[in-house]
DNA sequence: CAACAAATTTACGTGAACGTAAAGATCATA
DNA sequence: TATGATCTTTACGTTCACGTAAATTTGTTG
């Protein structure tokens, strides 16, 4: 379990998401990426595989929902909300109040995730219909065609 | 049938789309959309609900697939292809070998739209189940703190 | 410890996709 | 025909999401 995990520093990290360091620290001044976890001295970032699959996450939801930066910061406070839960939860003297409250937090932003989600799927499968009754139209022409140029026997 | 469509002027099919004369004219600039088909002595550009449905269609693609404007432009080559085969056909001496041909050159191109959109379509699916599945974790673990609650009678 | 790769901050540069301003031309209406 | 709204081109400005360069510092390795 203990997978001794450590030490990646911002050029591995960039190479193991396929980005740049520039990125990397850019999205950390947008607050998009925790500060480093890791930071010996005021010297180098140090990350774990943790932050290379947060990193992953925020690339593959900015492609996928097609959003700013700004809009996937405030989108992400799912995420925030759950590392906290998360944070919280291992403690076993979480009141259950407390707990309720940041299940119910992280609920809401998942909601908006979901429902976000499901609109852009909605509009794809539509699209992807469309695409492909004209798709059948122009297959249909061109089978009519072919048979008209073999019944004339040219 | 005859609409008696006519004479739109760049402001109003801003408003019908949803953008701006701005927006029109740097999509005309980039061969997104064609020359405004009116242009009255090399004055204000004319045009009909068919451009209007063009571009809509452009932003509605531009904003699904999340693609650059110059892609954009490529992937739309299609719509060019099929209106050329549209303007061809209307007349009844094209040869089968050119409509064949016309006819093909669209089909691939909605080929490349259709493969396009279904990647998509795979990737949401798959991010809509993770989240989906993460949801029900978290409203499990609710039920669960409830009926804690409620047992221990608090 | 020398030396070289990789990281740090700071700051200016860049391409895409438009916004905005200016100066003038054109169109609809009173 | 006057006049105000809308359009024209030209051109510079702006925001986003980074790229790139420079000067310096930090880690690693022979």
């Amino acid at each position: 379990m203990t997978t001794l995990e450590q030490s990646l520093r911002i050029g591995d990290v960039a190479r193991l998401a396929g980005t740049t360091p520039r990125t990397i620290r850019y999205y950390e001044e947008l607050g998009l990426l925790p500060q480093a976890p890791g930071r010996p001295s005021g010297g180098h970032r140090l990350y774990t595989q943790a932050e290379v699959d947060r990193l992953r996450e925020v690339m593959r939801l900015k492609e996928l929902l097609g959003v700013s930066l700004q809009e996937l910061k405030e989108l992400l406070a799912a995420e925030e909300a759950r590392a906290a839960v998360r944070a919280e939860l291992r403690r076993d003297d979480v009141e259950p109040e407390r707990r309720r409250e940041l299940l119910n937090q992280a609920l809401g932003h998942l909601d908006r995730q979901v429902e976000l989600v499901e609109r852009r799927a909605r509009d794809l499968a539509k699209l992807h219909e469309e695409l492909s009754a004209t798709r059948r139209r122009v297959r249909r022409k061109l089978g009519a065609l072919d048979a008209h140029t073999r019944g004339a026997r040219s």
